[in-house]
DNA sequence: TATTATTTTCATCTTTTACTGAAAGTTCAA
DNA sequence: TTGAACTTTCAGTAAAAGATGAAAATAATA
């Protein structure tokens, strides 16, 4: 396979595999895009490459600059913005959970906080299986946040070398 | 808080959760549904707590069926559907990470496979960031993919217990 | 301060995704 | 073998999400 048939096809299966994550398709083609490029782009570069306009560009950046994955970049002397994503994989994964986490998983746990003290009688089915349920909901989520936490904080080799290694 | 109120809040949370994750609003709303029902439900129960059409009931439930979250269950000598969710949440989460992996995170590692033998110049910048970031993201899936077979063998006390104790 | 280069915003349009409801299909008891 | 009870399908419609592009804003320089 071509190189160029090969960078358009993991654009456009990043981008697919973004929507089904929940991941506006343009914005993980442009970090796809970034991704596979040595050197930084400017705005028009993405926009040629990728074929969007000027405003989608512009505001995905901005939402992937927001989620910690693509940096700005300046030379001096030019106005001219350039843009660059991390290449350390790792960093990006843990990035995205760290985001995620923030923006999802917490606030999700304050909410089965709040519905965990429900008052009603325990005995009735409904109000029992409810408050059963949000209870062990929010355990598997305590659970969840601790082990992402870990992730986060662990180096890749130590994370993924230990855990694979003992549980073997 | 009266649950009335917990139960709708919960099912729209979840069903606003569910968005962010990819997954059709309604669908994880009947989910919710199921799971803090602790009798099954019929078609015309759903359609009526949640305010949809018999259409869309259906649709979603054959979908979580699919998703091996719902089952259909017979009264005998009773021409009617019941349906239940089950309620033990570490089989959800397992069956949940068992189904994304299977259609996500396989084709995936399959795609990025074949874009990783790519014919061209190791000294071309383009070719080398492009191979070096296939490569490494094949690496995070494996190591991932691993993760999350132990993950769904595992019973969750062994699993979460073990691991969470281990590394503190 | 005017001119040029560039970025940002956002009302409007387009595309995608989801929902409805009525018709067709199925099952089963009489 | 008909019809009542229920489920499934899907064409059409509605809602949500995403994209465009031109105008406004910003920055740099002369």
């Amino acid at each position: 396979m071509k190189l160029t048939e090969a960078r358009q096809q993991f654009i456009n299966s990043w981008g697919a595999f973004g929507t089904q994550w929940g991941i506006n398709r343009t914005m993980a083609q442009i970090h796809a895009l970034l991704l596979i490029s040595p050197d930084a782009l400017t705005q028009d570069d993405i926009m040629e490459q990728l074929s969007i306009s000027r405003g989608n560009v512009n505001m995905n950046i901005r939402d992937l600059i927001g989620w910690g994955l693509v940096d700005r970049q300046t030379v001096s002397g030019e106005r001219k913005e350039y843009f660059t994503a991390d290449k350390d994989i790792w960093k990006v994964a843990t990035q995205i959970i760290k985001e995620r986490k923030k923006r999802e998983l917490d606030p999700m746990m304050k909410l089965l906080g709040q519905l965990e003290k429900i008052d009603g009688d325990q005995k009735d089915k409904d109000t029992k299986q409810f408050t059963e349920t949000i209870k062990n909901i929010k355990k598997l989520g305590g659970n969840a946040d601790k082990l992402l936490e870990l992730v986060i904080k662990a180096e890749e080799n130590w994370f993924m070398g230990t855990v694979l290694k003992i549980f073997k």
